[in-house]
DNA sequence: CTGTTTATTGATTGACGAGTCAATTAAAGA
DNA sequence: TCTTTAATTGACTCGTCAATCAATAAACAG
């Protein structure tokens, strides 16, 4: 009972099943059938709207990432000060939407894939490249010229948070993620 | 032509191979029979001396931590100041033989693989608690009841430097790795 | 109505790869 | 010398899975 105007819903709920499926599965070996099955489809749907395996799990990457941006930037846009944009930053970078643990689970599994395709890698190259960018100019006004290393040290944090919080057992716990990395910026600031 | 003994030269090799080709690919999704190919032996060989393909890959988790540890151990044993000790954590895991790019590689993968393997999260957890337990017993003297928090954030540095040495185009820098986190620590710590 | 386009799937193909096994060679021991 | 044991492999089996395709059904255009 085909109707019409499909395409775009099914795009979505079959990014959100791979999300999904990577996230319970805790890797990225899941077959297309179980992606297509948990979003109500046959695997040739999926075949059909996406090419193929590749196409599916890098859509899922661009996903995940566009949340991810949309978070920090929807943050950013309300302020000025300095601090407050890198409270920004940071606070949107461990949102509940983005810190959920299939989420982080994904995450994890699309970094390492960047080891091994080309155009993850360049998903991640952008990523990585507008974290340091955002950071930099909210740390520029309050760190002059150490302010390279510390976007750099705030990106390690951040992203080690991502990689200890996606292992930890039990729920993962964004806030306190956020604090831990705020706090070690406000006391590398203080002790200028 | 069969010589004896041959099993612990060959779980070696194999092992080695395991690591390269897990570096070189990017992927766990490497094949027993490359593998195999690398070390010099045919893939039934693996399977003989190893059992399955899971017992290949937790065998290599297993030594790259093992060798992680001995780098660290050993720069302790020679330390007694609280923040030379840290130094020889620090640098220890930024060692040249740690911090190669194929074992930074399969470092990371096998940190994923903890999400679906119980074993490896078992290896991981052990790896976690000691390198917790190392940067709290160093820090307790300098930094009192903090202690436990900055070894929480230096725990994140040390993994989000990995991270992106990993994903860093070019040869990691593992000095400069060092050098970042050691600052961080000292800024942190000075600015009580 | 009729033909075209969109949505959808069951069935099939083809490749690849893990794991098994029987057979071979040579060293060690009796 | 005979036999037991370790080392080693080529060939084979069995599953699994990505990808394809032909077929069906409904909406829509003219």
């Amino acid at each position: 009972m085909p109707k019409l105007g499909m395409e775009p819903i099914r795009r979505a709920a079959l990014i959100d099943a791979t999300i999904a499926e990577i996230g319970a599965a805790g890797t990225l070996d899941v077959t297309v059938s179980r992606i297509a099955r948990r979003a109500g489809v046959s695997s040739a749907l999926a075949h059909h709207y996406f090419g193929g395996k590749d196409d599916i799990l890098l859509a899922a990457m661009r996903h995940v990432l566009r949340d991810y941006g949309r978070e920090v930037t929807r943050r950013l846009g309300r302020q000025t000060a300095p601090w407050a944009r890198l409270e920004a930053i940071v606070e949107g970078s461990f949102a509940p939407s983005n810190f959920r643990s299939d989420v982080v689970s994904a995450w994890l599994n699309f970094y390492v894939l960047a080891l091994s395709s080309p155009e993850a890698a360049r998903l991640h190259r952008v990523y990585a490249g507008r974290l340091r960018s955002n950071l930099l100019s909210a740390l520029r006004p309050l760190a002059g010229d150490r302010a390279l290393a510390l976007a750099e040290r705030a990106a390690f944090l951040i992203d080690g948070a991502y990689l200890n919080q996606g292992l930890a057992p039990g729920a993962p716990d964004g806030e306190a993620a956020a604090r831990h990395v705020l706090q070690a910026l406000g006391a590398e600031l203080s002790g200028s």
